[in-house]
Order: structure tokens, then sequence, then C-alpha cells
DNA sequence: TTTTTTTGTGAATCGCCATTCACTTCTTTC
DNA sequence: GAAAGAAGTGAATGGCGATTCACAAAAAAA
């Protein structure tokens, strides 16, 4: 009567999922979103086209995904930082250049994730990873008021600022396709802005 | 022989020009640039499709031109600040008090203009205008530091850093459909975190 | 093994718009 | 006013790539 999956095949097909996922990050990290088409990553994942829609429901689908996960884990990452050692003004310091570093580290991948243009679904979701980028920094705002770290101030448009600020002057460099000489220079640089701009003591 | 245009065809062509640029931005601000299909801006213009292609080259380079020309006068207006009265603390804080006020004003204009997906090369008409934004800021943060009103710091990230603070808070209740309430706390807010940013003594 | 259900294939479809172009209408020249 | 040139029209074209679909291969049920 009815079809019982196997447990192999559950298997495999789990895999053809994440091999899909994971060729359509690695296409993104290579050209952006425009390289990433349906065919190729199809190909490059060992699949026909029409496979796809068997995991999912359409490219937007695909890419909201591959988008979210990648976030998911940048926000596990600044997470533990945050719920770390140290004072608060360290922990700030820690999570801007945990994630100025990671993004210097893929360009492309960055310069996707951050700004380049795609459909509007995927834009959704990157504007909602923006904002939940902004809670991490928001939670520690308010952490470093209490404690008397930071002076008193809006703590949801100061965490807008942060990763606006961040975001755009990592988004220069990254964009066309800039050196990365001065990229010290560059995450000091924003680490400090970022902390004056909180009112930091240490700067 | 040679054809020769009357001045009041000159003058009705120049007009239609204007017209499709005006329609073109029109369509921009309530609906962003997809709603900005050539047929509508034509049909808009009081002109065919066709038309539209004896004054543009292309879709591209109209909006390119659109966009290239909101951010001209954006930039008239903040120089315009940037050289008047006043400390270098005042102006700073003028500037991005006027940009935010006039970006709130007209949401999806801004929106569209920040940040709305288009096609390449609209894109890099953005950046070239975020960078010239920047280059606004850069000027001031220069006059500052060497007036002594805000510390030695690394100019150029902290010019990017601005524009993206400032944008990015903005987005957020720009984006989709935000309220405009607490708009004079939004922009005190940004204000602010500028201003600490920078090292300016008074906040 | 045969039947039924699921998964995989990839060429054909389809939707979407910018762009073109054969033609009409208006301007200028003679 | 007629001829020649320019501007305007809008339906047809063209390209692109996501999505579908008729069919094939593989897996589970019988």
């Amino acid at each position: 009567m009815s079809y019982k999956r196997s447990f192999l095949m559950e298997e495999r097909l789990a895999d053809n999922r994440q091999r899909i996922l994971k060729a359509a990050r690695a296409l993104v990290a290579e050209g952006g979103f425009n390289q990433a088409a349906i065919a190729a990553v199809a190909a490059s994942a060992g699949l026909s086209a029409g496979a796809i829609y068997r995991y999912f429901p359409s490219k937007a689908a695909l890419f909201v995904e591959v988008l979210t996960s990648a976030i998911d884990h940048e926000i596990a990452i600044l997470q533990e930082i945050v719920n770390g050692e140290g004072n608060v003004t360290a922990r700030l310091r820690a999570c801007v250049e945990s994630f100025a570093n990671r993004a210097l580290e893929g360009p492309y991948l960055a310069y996707a994730f951050i700004a380049e243009p795609a459909e509007q679904e995927v834009d959704e979701a990157r504007l909602l990873g923006r904002i939940r980028f902004g809670e991490v920094f928001k939670s520690l705002l308010i952490e470093g008021i209490e404690k008397g770290e930071f002076p008193e101030q809006s703590v949801d448009i100061g965490a807008a600022c942060i990763v606006g600020a961040f975001t755009e002057a990592l988004i220069r460099p990254i964009a066309p396709r800039a050196r990365r000489d001065g990229r010290t220079e560059l995450v000091e640089g924003i680490v400090a802005f970022c902390l004056r701009a909180v009112g930091a003591k240490i700067s």
C-alpha cells in the first residue's frame, strides 16, 4: 500500500537536499546570485534542473534558505561571543571584529549576503537577517547601559546604526573587487567607530 | 538640405525628455523600480514605448539618470550645509538631520534610491552615490579633526560608517511601510549616534 | 516478478519585458 | 504644395531563465 521510504532512501534524499544547498551557496560565493541559475545549481549538485523542484518550491525559496542558514550560523557565532566573558565593551568589539573578519574572508559571499540585489523574497530574508543582527547588538547595548559602560541612548536606533555602519564600511572594499590590504586597519577603524558611537569609555 | 530643428521643436523635445524623467521618478516613488516598466513610464509621460528610446539608449540608462540627478540634488543640499556657518559639529548634525528628514518624507523613493534591487548599472550608480555622500562627510571629518573638534580617526572609514549608519537606520522604518511616528526621535537618535561616533564633544 | 509509487530527466513551455522596426504623422526645406 | 527628413507609434520580436511535464529509471509493495 502506502509507500514507505527506506532509511537509505531518506538519507539519500536528505543528502541531495544538502548538496543542492551547498552548490547554491558555492555558486553565490563565486559569482553572486546572478551566476546561480537553477540549471547551474542543478548541474553543480549533480542533478537535473527539474529535480531541484522536488526539494524546493521555487528558486527564491532555495536562496532564502541559503541566506537564512548562513545568517543563522553567523548569529550563533555572535551570540556565543555575547554570552561570553569580559565586559560589554570587549564583547562588542569582539562581535564587530569577528563579523568583519569573516566577511572579508569570503568577499563575494559577503557582498551577496549583505547587498547584492536579488528577488523580492530573498531581499526580505536579508532585511530580516539585518534585524536579527540588530537584536544581538541591541542586547549588548542594553547590558552596557545597565552596567554603566555606555551612556543612556536609544538602543534600537543604535543597534541599527551599528549594523549599517560596519556593513557599509565592509561593502566598499568588497563590492567590486577591491584589494584586501589594510584589512586590519579597516576592521580596527570600524571597531573604533562603533565603540565611540555607543559611548564606550575606552576606544 | 540638412534638417535644422526649430527652436520650438528643440524645446518640445527637451520637454519630452524632462517629462520622461519626471514620470520615471514618480513611478519609482510610488512603487519602486518594479512598477516602473518602460511601457508605464511612456504612458505616464504621454508617449509611446518606442519613443522613450529616442531619448534614452536603454532602460538602465534612463534610471541611472533618474538616480544620479536625485543624488546630485541631494549632494548639492548637503554641500551647501557643509559650506555654511557654524562649527563642524553643528554642520555635521545639520547634514544628517537634513538627509534623514528628506528621506523620511518620501519613503518609497528613498528606499528605491538607497536599497531597492535594480539592474546592474543602476546599482553601480547607487554605489557611486554612496561614495559621493561619503566624500561629503569625509570633508567634514577632516575639518573637524583639523579644528580639534573631533579626535584623530580614520576619515575614510568614518565617512563610510556614517553613511551606512543613517542609511540603515532609515531603511528599517522605510522599507515595508512603517509609520512615521517617532520620526523626531529617530532622526535625533541617528544624529546622536553619529556625533558620538566621530567623537564630537557635545552630543 | 509484477505492480504501484516515487524520484529523476531535460527538452519544451511560458511569462515577462526591454527593445526593435515597418509604418504613420508631423516638420522642415525647396 | 511636394519632397525629404525626423519624431512617434505600438504590435511583433527576442532573449532569458524559471518552471513544467511527459516520460524514464528506481524503489517499495504485493
